[in-house]
RNA sequence: GCCGAGGUGGUGAAAUUGGUAGACACGCUAGCUUCAGGUGCUAGUGGGGGAAACCCCGUGGAGGUUCGAGUCCUCUCCUCGGCACCA
């Protein structure tokens, strides 16, 4: 190709996609000789086309691994679809098309999107969580968990709709109604599979110390989340012979001021005191129709009534009264909690509006008066009225009442976690099915590792409403492996967030069709950097976490983290706003790319802003990013044929190298920080510097400089850097130049410019030789003209000293 | 409601982590180039005052620490993310 003058970015990165594809250039090795670096980013679901979200997502993620290659890492960059879910079923709906159908389109025409950007992926170890090979060993795993007892079956609420008669995720609840009918839905409890993930709670806890690669703010969610708290779990007597009532308490010390007991709706003891009291029956039957998001039930009004029973405190043997309350969940801990009206706020919002007694048994330290008409006394204090544990501060209550219930076998200290067991049935059709069999006599089987996969029938007649595998009993019917009796298969398949919380491992031996995962597994993990949304701090990321401690107590991983390394991409937002289709405000990144090539959209997401903040979205910057490009090119081109020379130590041409090497430096800081907006924006300083030589010695540091340059630039924009280096002379593959180093002899100074500061003001700037020692700079400042002007008349306090920065004279009136 | 993050020119942002606020861009203004539109190039561009030199103000708001605060502390307002069946 000849060196075209102008920049026509289709075909230079029609080109050198070409030769990467020749070359595989970018096919990763298993060479555990080779120091290794796993670079990889959060795979998209295959909606359809890539959003600027995704853009962003996989352009960071490919900088990143470019850079690391240009390092010398032995780099893998794989890439994959999360291919089940929840909209190929709306969907099939929508455009009567099954879902694996349009999957399977969608992942071929984006495939098409991510190629023409140039990610550099090994394609070869491309995943979809769909396919069987891949889920095969999802529900091989989960038959070991079961066995291991790490799986478990209980009832837990989902969104009913009545009138379509399906369940409904959070997402398809509108104002607490159905969003195909309108009809106010339903919370209705069905048996489902729980992975004990709060058996991991305090390792998942204490590894997030271990990960210094995380931002501060995801590990401080998560631990958060895991909500580690360390109580009291007390018993509350009930009538003759029956079970005592448990509750846990963080707070002991407020025992003796509990008022009342509350219980959840769906509790065995709200049931039994409903069943003479209709009033109460229609109570139940309301806290039924309230949605299941803990965003709704803990904004919604708090309501209560009577269930008529009571319970006898655990100390005092005093009666205190039952409710059941909405706020109250049955999956949560023992599904009741004790209630102290003077010493938490909600607990006295609650007793305001139902008159139930407020006991005060906290005092502040300082025996100051409190005010409980305005509000719950909530902080820690010294116990009042609390018969003989009165007079102990909260902290020594603490131990004295868990000590005392326990000796009346009346209670115990726990430790708690806010983090619950992890539902993994769904009742959909897109997902992996569970592999278990449902038989009459032997119970739950999980399916024996040579039935498996269970294939999900991809060719079904999909109407929305319940899943089809449901309705086909060349599905469901067989036999159970134990006893070879009739039995049902089970029909839910598994939440999307299994698929997601192992395929990082995956990547490493997709190959290997005989195992989960091999040796490779142990070469490339942990991943060394991992990139993705911020929205997925918790769940994603905890799920993943705890996966991967489950693959290595089965002994398929020897490390105990998945990822080292972690990068939380900001949002992509257009006028303000995340891009939504709803808001009409999205921008379609392949009418960027067709317009001004991958390069450009790559150079100004990666410079619009820093990786980790929101990133507003301006057309008119894209131009700005694409002149930047086509300056770069007719600079390179104009100058190709009189690259070189010796460098010229001309004051005018020392200038301008140090600040190309000032650029250098500042931009291979920002390199290893990962802040590349500033990486781009030194990149153009060095171009502006650049485009200003001329004169004597020019040639050569022109020729310094464009190889500097194009090197900084070609994890950013590789199409065009690769072009220009072969064109310019420099060689075949900028991908195995030597990273460029800086040198130190470039930015030395002869002198300094100091700002001088009198009381914190600005008021001059001196000049210093560079080596000037403390009493000569502020001989200088304090001679320097206006600065006497500010100081005339006045007593100098003390003169600060900040060296190669600033002066700062302190005076005051005489 | 709870947990987390963020508020800096007309706009996106930068600031060596307590040391010249606004680098680098976008936009805008003026000029040159062009038949014209566009492109390209040059200069200017935080606000106010002033012919100018310069001066004052300025990082959501209110206090505080410090020689010095966008940066640290306290309170407060607003926006965004997550809240377990969206992925």
């Amino acid at each position: 190709m000849a060196f075209d003058e102008q920049y026509r970015p289709n075909e230079v990165e029609q080109q050198v996609q070409s030769f990467w594809e020749e070359n595989q250039s970018f096919k990763a090795h298993d060479d555990p000789s080779r120091e290794k670096f796993y670079c990889l980013s959060m795979f998209p679901y295959p909606s359809g086309r890539l959003h600027m979200g995704h853009v962003r997502n996989y352009t960071i993620g490919d900088v990143i691994s470019r850079y690391q290659r240009m390092l010398g890492k032995n780099v893998l960059q794989p890439m994959g679809w999360d291919a089940f879910g929840l909209p190929a079923e709306n969907a099939a709906i929508k455009n009567n098309v099954p879902p694996a159908k349009w999957t399977y389109e969608n992942i071929d025409y984006m495939r098409g999107q991510l190629q023409r950007l140039g990610f550099g992926y090994d394609w070869e170890r491309e995943i979809a969580t769909c396919h069987p090979d891949y889920y095969r060993w999802e529900q091989w795993l989960f038959t070991k968990l079961f066995e291991k007892g790490l799986v478990y079956k209980k009832t837990a609420p989902v969104n009913w709709c009545p009138n379509d008669m399906t369940v409904l995720a959070n997402e398809q609840v509108i104002d607490g109604c159905c969003w195909r009918c309108d009809t106010q839905v339903e919370r209705r409890e069905i048996p489902q599979y729980f992975m004990k993930i709060t058996d991991y709670a305090d390792e998942l806890l204490a590894g997030l110390d271990k990960l210094p690669g995380w931002p501060e703010q995801v590990r401080t969610m998560q631990k958060n989340w895991i909500g580690r708290s360390e109580g009291v779990e007390v018993h509350f007597g009930l009538a003759e012979g029956s079970e005592p009532l448990k509750v846990f308490t963080t707070r002991p010390d407020t025992l003796m001021g509990v008022t009342y007991v509350a219980v959840a709706a769906e509790h065995p003891l709200a049931l039994s005191g409903a069943v003479d009291n209709p009033e109460l029956l229609a109570f139940i039957d309301e806290c039924k129709h309230q949605e299941t998001a803990e965003a709704a039930i803990e904004t919604m009004e708090k309501k209560g009534m009577d269930t008529g029973i009571k319970a006898r405190h655990p100390i005092t043997g005093e009666e205190v009264p039952v409710f059941v309350a909405n706020f109250v969940l049955m999956g949560y801990g023992e599904g009741a909690v004790m209630a102290v009206p003077a010493h938490d706020q909600r607990d006295w919002e609650f007793a305001k509006k139902y008159g139930i007694p407020i006991k005060q048994v906290i005092a502040p330290m300082d025996d100051s008066e409190v005010d409980l008409s305005t509000g719950a006394y909530t902080e820690k204090g010294k116990l009042i009225d609390s018969a003989q544990f009165s007079g102990m501060s909260s902290q020594q209550a603490f131990g004295a009442i868990a000590e005392h219930l326990a000796g009346e076998n009346k209670g115990c200290k726990r430790v708690n976690f806010r983090l619950r067991d992890w539902g993994v049935s769904r009742q959909r059709y897109w997902g992996c099915p569970i592999p278990i069999i449902n038989c009459p006599d032997c119970g739950a089987v999980p399916v024996p590792e040579d039935q498996l996969p269970v294939m999900l029938p991809e060719d079904v007649a999909f109407d929305g409403v319940g899943s089809p595998i449901k309705k086909m009993p060349e599905f469901y019917e067989t036999t159970c492996p134990k006893c070879a009796g009739k039995a049902e298969r089970e029909t839910d398949t598994f939440d999307t967030f299994m698929e997601s919380s192992w395929y990082y491992a995956r990547y490493t031996c997709r190959s290997n069709d005989g195992a989960m995962l091999d040796e490779r597994a142990d070469y490339w993990l942990p991943v060394d950097q991992y990139i993705g949304g911020i929205e997925h701090a918790i769940l994603h990321l905890l799920y993943a976490r705890f996966y991967h401690k489950l693959l290595r107590d089965q002994g398929l991983v020897k490390s105990d983290e998945p990822f080292a390394n972690l990068l939380t991409q900001g949002m992509v937002l257009k006028d303000g706003s995340k891009m939504s289709k709803s808001k009409g405000n999205t921008v379609d990144p392949q009418e960027l790319i067709e317009r001004y090539g991958a390069d450009t959209v790559r150079l100004f997401t990666m410079f619009a802003a820093p990786p980790e903040q929101s990133l507003e979205w301006n057309d008119s910057g894209v131009e700005g990013a694409h002149r930047f490009l086509k300056r770069l090119w007719a600079y390179a081109h104009e100058h190709k044929a009189a690259l070189g020379g010796a460098i010229v130590t001309t004051e005018e041409m020392k200038n301008a190298r140090r600040e190309i090497h000032e650029a250098l430096a500042q931009a291979l800081a920002d390199f290893g920080k990962y802040q590349f907006n500033t990486v781009v924006a030194a990149c153009m300083k060095m171009m502006n510097t650049l485009g200003k030589l001329e004169g004597e010695g020019a040639d050569a540091l022109r020729n310094e400089g464009i190889s500097i340059l194009l090197r900084l630039l070609s994890p950013v924009a590789p199409h065009v850097s690769h072009t220009l280096w072969r064109e310019s002379g420099y060689g075949e593959n900028i991908l195995t130049a030597p990273w460029p180093a800086v040198d130190e002899a470039a930015l030395v100074k002869d002198s300094i410019d100091l700002v001088v500061q009198v009381n914190g003001k600005v008021r001059s700037q001196v000049s210093v030789p560079a080596g000037a020692d403390k009493d000569a700079i502020e001989e200088a400042a304090l001679g320097d003209e206006k600065v006497q002007s500010f100081i005339d008349g006045q007593t100098i306090v003390k003169i600060i000293v900040v060296p190669g920065r600033l002066v700062n004279i302190v005076v005051k009136p005489q």
